[in-house]
DNA sequence: TCAACCTCATAGAAACATTCTATGGACTCG
DNA sequence: CGAGTCCATAGAATGTTTCTATGAGGTTGA
């Protein structure tokens, strides 16, 4: 991670302002600044991306092709900058928060974000509180009322607590390309898997207890060949080619896309999980925590049938018909 | 998009590898910087984020739960940043690369940064020239030797070229969730939607020219509701409800996964288009280009095998298939 | 044709942040 | 208890960004 190699996100922001407005000078007055230090700061901003990317005109600025491929990637590095910042300010307000929610780590990091920043246009006021912790303690803070909305992950059903699913979650096995078990033809057997040692999280994770469950049944699991602290760090060591890992699904989706890792699916093991809204039962939610439960359930039954075949009715209906009930327990 | 309001990408480069080298005196040394610097940033960092991210101790420092959210969330903002980044190095070495490569804007967009970034460690002295034009312009750019691969969109296929898939875009017909369309239970009818005003890209771009091209045997199609330049143009429109807009799936698979946006799906219209590599019949690659190709085919095939995911960062990961984003995704 | 108006760029001063070196306090280890 | 490691603070130097004021270039419309 070179320190030095980074975009100013502050004038990519400005960039991309700049081509949605068609000028320098109203960019500017758009972001509160002054037109001269706009135009200085994408004038540094160009010479340091070494392309040149507006096109000064006498009427205003258009983006250069060049230009246009930087604003569309810039979207997704402000789009990540956002997330941040909206999970960051949640976390911020646990007390005297408007929507007092709680929500366990896969959740909270992978698809909280996404939910909030779409909460924003919906219910612009609401001030969102999230409480970061183990699906046990989400369901006290729900019960005890500190949080009006929870989310868990895993297979144990919360009692008192009506539930929804609203997304899956599953181990996966990763192994970096170059990897013996990247080219093997055999089927990965439970108790090979059960007997590699592996790159896995610190005992308590999430992540790790989900994985000794469900392999608890194919024998005794080898010493872990390495055992790190955030799901970054085994990424770090999965890239040096230290071995397999165990990993969420939703933490190494873009590795697995472009190829910088493989999944190894062992043989008639289910790793999947459960990620399910919950909160008091009985209780009829509505406001904004309702607004959020919708986004929840609206973003699962679109991921999935865009993957097959997408319709938006599905999704749209399954929530504004009566109000959302409890699942019961599988 | 507030320009204030962004956190600073150094910091969380700098944050990241203190969580995964356990110190700031650590990572300031890894990073070139001195270690009171890179304390006072932090702590600026902190200040700023109005979270305590770490906790420091005589033997180094840990994150707090914080501070794990907040490293996971930077990460993919510095991976969208880094696609950013790689994107940018190759644009601007279009003569005199090792790698000269043509594609066409929605596979350099989507993908391309993707596959360099999983290319660097392979190839680590690879100078890779990216050259960003229509499909046809690419065909001729590698014919002529001045691209030694290229990356081509649509259903036309090259004459001369060796041609591998390596992925598939789909148009989508996408509306906000507050749409009436959002909410149809009736399939949408392929002459409805091309009696139907909608949001488009420009006259000329590839993403409108398919569409058009597709829909051309349901009739004339409306005029449009606005005609915008830009992938983010047409997002921005739809986000304030303006109406249905077609765009690539590949450019709004965040906003459908977390429900910003819901596709609808005409039916029994094929808006699938392939992505293909491309290169002179008969040549055989190799080196960097059949690295780079190989990349790009294993991309296809694992983006399948796995659902999609989805996190708020990922626009990189959109274009990493997702992972433009940086890593992300889905 | 020309004045009014718009665009963006430049100049120079002030404010701010980051950087460094040097030092100190806190704790662990032997 | 001394040596070593860690992080924080102090104060000066550097660099960037900011602002206001102004200029250059081109369009618009009378």
């Amino acid at each position: 991670m070179r320190l030095n190699r980074l975009p100013d996100l502050e004038a990519l922001a400005l960039l991309v302002t700049v081509s949605e407005l068609g000028g320098v000078g109203r960019a500017a007055r758009q972001l509160g600044i002054s037109q001269p230090s706009a135009s200085s700061r994408l004038r540094t901003l160009e010479r340091r991306l070494g392309v040149p990317v507006l096109q000064r005109l006498p009427v205003g600025s258009r983006l250069t092709a060049e230009g246009q491929m930087v604003v569309d990637w810039a979207r997704d590095v402000l789009g990540a900058a956002d997330a941040l910042m909206v999970g960051v300010t949640a976390m911020r307000r646990v007390r005297g928060a408007a929507l007092p929610v709680a929500a366990s780590m896969t959740v909270a990091e992978y698809l909280v974000p996404g939910w909030l920043l779409a909460l924003r246009p919906i219910e612009p006021d609401v001030t969102v509180g999230l409480q970061v912790v183990n699906s046990a303690r989400v369901a006290e803070l729900v019960l005890g009322g500190e949080a009006e909305i929870g989310f868990v992950e895993g297979p144990s059903l919360p009692v008192g607590l009506a539930s929804l699913l609203v997304g899956r979650d599953r181990l996966v096995v990763v192994v970096p390309p170059e990897h013996p078990w990247a080219r093997r033809r055999t089927p990965l057997r439970p108790h090979e898997l059960a007997a590699t040692p592996l790159i896995v999280r610190e005992p308590g994770s999430g992540t790790r207890i989900a994985f000794e469950t469900v392999m608890e049944r194919y024998g005794p699991l080898a010493e872990p060949l390495l055992e790190l602290g955030s799901t970054s760090a085994v990424k770090v060591a999965l890239a040096s080619g230290a071995g397999p890992a165990v990993l969420s699904e939703l933490a190494v989706g873009d590795e697995l896309a472009d190829g910088r890792l493989l999944a190894v699916a062992p043989e008639g093991v289910d790793l999947q999980r459960s990620l399910r809204a919950v909160w008091i039962e009985g209780r009829r939610l509505d406001g904004p925590a309702r607004s959020l439960l919708t986004l929840a359930v609206r973003s699962m039954s679109v991921a999935r049938s865009t993957t097959s075949r997408s319709t938006a009715s599905q999704s749209a209906a399954s929530q504004s018909g009566g109000r959302p009930k409890g699942e019961r327990s599988p």
